[in-house]
DNA sequence: CTGAAAGCGCTAACAT
DNA sequence: ATGTTAGCGCTTTCAG
């Protein structure tokens, strides 16, 4: 059916040892350049293509990477795949993209699995503060990137937005339009861009000379719509002067806090103006137009599968090195003067 | 390092033979029960976890499938992707997603790496109505299932939407709102979406009754918001009456004919009504939020990957029937009574 | 420079 | 019920 290295070599009258030297690139210089020439004109003509199963029996390498991810159906994600894969592919690499859903234990679950396929490294998206799987990869001394999210340990390589430097320029884009009173409905506190945005506000808030007491937040345990919603229900309930200016920990829960707003009948960005964090798509669209943070997607998943890539290929184990990558602020709509 | 069949049968005391019909359920019930119980609780004490590849090569499975998408970015894929591998993981198998950009060409090199990799079967949702690649699935008698698209000789199981009634439903629901002069933007004709609908279309037209001079169509090579701005465009600047509504073959191209109309200082729905298809996230929010028809994405993903993994499993070669999916009609704000 | 031989870890036919 | 044996297709020493 399919030509196997023995069928190549019994057709070029060569061994097959020989003509699997004469096959690989690296080890072609042991071999006879006319016998080079002669196999590969066979291999071509038969139509061969190694087996990678047996390849990687023998060579301890399955020539594919796991891709943890939370849920591709997050549009943040997609992209990031992207870059991942226009650097795996020119290597020779592919990638098994398992979904966690942020739930610990299945992530544990789909980490086994990828382990049996002998998976040669890692990148994941789906890190916790403080993750089960990232200490098990670490003890093992497997390969793996971090994208998008750390660990409180800094054990592995990863490439993140530079999230405090966001908060920063939030807050000066907000102060700069007259606002005082700045909510922040943070993230997930188990997740290292909930966390880090969380005391990043606190610290800018701080020493851009606001009162803490006129800038309330809020902490929600989902990145979703719903709990953006809720957030900002619980936000308007609560007494005292309102806030003008809310700052929502990413994308999603800003669009709850637009519809918490609407419901309220309160309008974005006259009474309050609403920024969020990842620029994922459709937000140039959606109405008000969303102020937010230009994740720089691709590139991220570019630059960590560059930094597995020489891992894997070079062997040599990288300093944990964490690249912070800048995100611009897109202005829009929904952020606007203070009335 | 990581324990082997070997190690498990020797801290057992069994031959790997017996230990390996222990451990796989199929064959379990060769083995005496106590024997079972034994090498089990060895396997788990010492976190045995068998070689996928070895198995592979022996069994000639390699327990994973290629998914070959024209682009995981293109939000329509992602949810089809999640009903995939809802059946796929529970099944032991797990999916190589590959971005084909529409390339025949890079679809054909993906095709051949994932066919180097031994892939035991593939789900397709880049045919193109004429399509190499299916052919050579075809020839090669390749477990393989077309999602979304199919191609014109039905040489394969396929689970689509059903187009054709759902561009009749379009056609009754503004043909309801009083509209006599529709126009169609076409999808690119080497796609079974674009052509089915484009055809569906002149034949509604004719059976409702509708004078062809009054519902123009123009059909645009690629479904992009700049294609669907493109044909909008064209579609004013023509000679004659301006129709009163847009069919856009699907939801990228109608947010570029909202984008157009915008341009044109004209507005959806009052003068121009705006109709989609697919519902891919985001379509309530943007503005106007636009009506079209809601493919049961994870549905579908879920029914090809069923199909294909019975036909994997039990290795009996099933008819290519085609299943069409009912696609809801969603009504939102671009369409309105004709003025 | 090429051939011979071994073996990666597993399963499946066969033998006991 | 268990053990023996062979071999999937490849790479990689080691001889020649």
């Amino acid at each position: 059916m399919v030509a196997t290295l023995a069928d190549v070599a019994e057709a070029a009258g060569v061994h097959p040892g020989t003509a699997s030297k004469a096959l690989n690139p690296e080890s072609r210089h042991l071999v006879a350049a006319e016998t080079v020439k002669r196999v590969l004109e066979i291999a071509t003509k038969l139509n061969y293509q190694p087996n990678s199963l047996a390849r990687g029996l023998r060579t301890k390498r399955s020539y594919t990477i796991g891709f943890m991810v939370p849920d591709l159906n997050n549009p943040l994600f997609p992209p990031i795949v992207r870059g991942v894969e226009e650097v795996l592919g020119p290597a020779g690499l592919s990638a098994l993209i398992v979904n966690t859903d942020n739930d610990p234990k299945k992530g544990m679950q789909l980490f086994d699995a990828l382990v049996n396929r002998r998976c040669d490294g890692f990148i994941l998206a789906t890190a916790f503060r403080n993750d089960p799987v990232v200490k098990e990869i670490v003890k093992r001394k497997i390969p793996a990137v971090l994208v998008n999210r750390l660990t409180e340990a800094p054990t592995l390589p990863a490439v993140v937005g530079d999230e405090s430097r966001e908060v920063r320029d939030a807050i000066e884009h907000l102060v700069r339009l007259g606002h005082k009173r700045i909510a922040h409905i943070a993230g997930p506190q188990n997740l290292s861009t909930g966390y880090i945005r969380f005391h990043a506000f606190k610290n800018v808030i701080q020493s851009a000379g606001l009162k803490e007491s006129n800038c309330p937040t809020i902490v929600s345990t989902a990145y979703n719509e719903i709990a953006g919603t809720d957030a900002v229900k619980k936000l308007l309930a609560s007494p005292g002067a309102k806030p003008t200016a809310i700052l929502a920990a990413n994308d999603q829960l800003a669009i709850g806090v637009l519809d918490g707003l609407k419901e309220a009948k309160l309008s974005c960005p006259e009474d309050i103006s609403v920024m969020g964090f990842n620029d994922i798509p459709m937000m140039a669209r959606i109405h008000p137009s969303l102020t937010t943070f230009a994740l720089p997607k691709h590139e991220m998943g570019f630059k960590a599968a560059e930094i597995l890539r020489a891992w894997i290929e070079t062997g040599t184990t990288p300093e944990p090195t964490i690249v912070y990558l800048p995100c611009p602020l897109v202005v829009r709509e929904s952020t606007g003067p203070v009335a």
